[in-house]
DNA sequence: GCAAAAGTGTTAGTCATACACCCATGT
DNA sequence: ACATGGGTGTATGACTAACACTTTTGC
């Protein structure tokens, strides 16, 4: 946007309220948007990192995250990065946090908003594209070295992510439509790196009234077949639940 | 910054990673910082408000936030447009969220990162200074229409700060140094929209070894003086706690 | 003494925890 | 039959909610 197209009252703001630069000089951040994305697999929590193939830091590990352009929503931007690099579409992300160190990126002032998710890791198959030049799960306790100010938006992301599972429903979205209730154990304990006694967990969950029985039930395993259920029909992800 | 100054490689990764508008462009953002400060005052919960003299939205009601400067940190740019616009300093506030959508701002991309706080309005004297023509405490049933999309910033604030309050200790900053049990009951109170029973509270709170006990009373009241208390050491803003 | 609010003790009920036990399935 | 994990019942103790009561101050 040029000083031309701005409203004719905007440049008496500028004018006359003693910004110590010119109002065009505001106008020269960029923004970028970086993806945590959370994939719970066996006992094990793990994270999406991308090899990155483009400077700046060429060649480090780091999220998932891009540039926005100047003429995309927030949310929309977290969406395409993430399509782009990882081929991942659709999920349902949240905003974290923001960064905003002066010198947080070498190559001028850039801002980064970041936004998490919670994926099943044996339902999505991440493929590194664009200039991501390569992708791991990496399970938490084996983080490499991280690119800009990735590791603190990442620990950030994991405080996000453990206060909003012990509070809210949030964790459904890493578990399939149908599920077993030991599913559900299993996503806590591995997140908030606890356990949970059997009886007691299944008490909770059942007199929540979030879970609706379905008919079905497991197959295909040594042992007795657990009971599947889904997400009852009023639960949104914003749902309040105390574990 | 200027495309001279930015290294090499980041120009190769312009041009060879098929960015669909030159890399410039993307540095054509502005920022900005909106604060969403929270006060407590006899019965009510108030938020403090400015009357904007200055384009856009001139004469509109809006959260005190301005531009951030290219080379300052989002959060020291919060404490200064805050002191600028209230004469409000050294207030702890803490960052709730950020807000991208592209038409937000009239005047080019502006995306904000809000950040809010609690005090106590006793305890503070705003004055409206540099194009802040006025300021009010507005009691959160009396909000008028906002500037940008202020409503929906203070919405998201109240959000953060109700579910801050009942984990965490964060209600402390808006307390004098010492303060009552009843103090502490009032505003939880007002806060959650929730009455609790005397007695409970106290106990929760002086078994949760938060608190410690001044050998000072209360004074100049027309009934039994209460005992002070103050935050123990150990506590900061971040210690959990359920209430 | 009275009003007002500080501050305490008791009780009933609810909920969390621990743990023992039975059940259904594949091999 | 047995190994494995699904699924349930119960006793204990801790915590919560409700409420009555005593205490201390100013007027």
């Amino acid at each position: 946007m040029t000083q031309e197209n701005k409203p004719e009252d905007f440049r008496d703001l500028a004018d006359s309220y003693g910004y110590s630069i010119p109002l065009d000089d505001f106008f020269s951040c960029a923004l970028s948007v970086d993806c945590v994305i959370f994939g719970y697999e066996d006992n094990d929590l793990k994270v999406l990192l991308i090899k990155r193939g483009a400077q700046p830091f060429k060649k480090s590990w780091a999220l998932p995250g891009d540039l926005m352009y100047p003429d995309e929503n927030l949310k929309n931007a977290a969406q395409r990065v993430l399509k782009d690099l990882t081929g991942l579409d659709n999920l349902f992300m949240e905003q974290a946090s923001s960064f905003g160190s002066v010198d947080r990126h070498p190559v001028g002032r850039v801002v980064t908003v970041s936004y998490y998710a919670l994926v099943n890791i044996r339902d999505y198959n991440p493929v590194a594209a664009s200039w991501a030049k390569k992708l791991k799960w990496h399970s938490l306790q084996e983080i490499p070295e991280l690119a800009f100010d990735h590791r603190e938006i990442l620990d950030s992301g994991m405080t996000t992510l453990r206060r909003n599972l012990s509070t809210r429903l949030i964790g459904f979205n890493l578990l399939p439509d149908k599920f077993t209730l030991k599913d559900i154990q299993h996503l806590y304990e591995i997140v908030l790196d606890k356990k949970f006694d059997k009886a007691n967990f299944r008490k909770k969950f059942l007199s929540s009234e979030f879970l609706e029985p379905l008919e079905e039930m497991e197959s295909n395993v040594p042992y007795r077949p657990a009971k599947l259920y889904k997400l009852a029909d009023k639960v949104d992800n914003r749902s309040s639940f105390e574990i």
